[in-house]
DNA sequence: AAACAAAGTTACCTAAAAGTAACCTTCTTG
DNA sequence: CAAGAAGGTTACTTTTAGGTAACTTTGTTT
């Protein structure tokens, strides 16, 4: 590996993907609930600013960790879900929880 | 889940232990060469700061990820090195690495 | 005696991440 | 026709992470 070009390590890229204040707590609620309405995430995690929580969904969904859809009724209403791409961090998640706790 | 105790989630743990921004390229040098010595690694690393490099050592020996050595000799030598807990984290980045690069 | 080497530490400074409160748009309901 | 709801955005402030250069300590080499 030559240092000068770490950036495009996967793990650096991997790691950048998953770092953010709040990104755990998403990816935990997204495996947990399954999908879910922004203003439904965010009641549910009282201590986050919209700014933060709307700034860490889009970078997870420029990774194309999960995905955004809106449907056109009234109230409008957007639902995030995780992508292939994203499930397919399952078991990975599942290590990094598991080692965590040690 | 109860999100006021969500610093407590593993994954937090986990994430939180493994973010900086020299942490992957630490933890790919030491699954790569093995053990290393502070000023070897730095003088590899042309774009941190000494201390920058020195905390994100700390934070890892203190979570308990690697292991500092010091001989008494002259001139003093620093050995680095993963503990067995860092070792086992090598599947987990192994998987985070293939991930990365999709 | 001066210079050098390892492994840092210290006192600052800058940049990036996160937080706050107010605001916006489009429709619906009272 | 005023208020409210969803899903944000905006401008600004605070907090945290990272960077810089000089310095330290213990001993060795010249």
């Amino acid at each position: 590996m030559d240092y000068k070009d770490f950036e495009n390590c996967g793990l650096k890229k991997a790691l950048t993907m998953l770092s953010g204040k709040w990104k755990p707590m998403i990816l935990h609620y997204l495996f947990y609930h399954g999908e879910f309405r922004f203003n439904d995430l965010w009641r549910s995690m009282p201590r986050v600013s919209k700014k933060v929580l709307a700034d860490h969904l889009r970078q997870m969904e420029s990774k194309g960790i999960i995905k955004r859809r809106e449907t056109n009724g009234f109230p409008p209403e957007v639902n995030y879900a995780l992508t292939e791409k994203g499930k397919s961090l399952g078991p990975i998640l599942a290590a990094l929880e598991k080692f965590g706790n040690n």
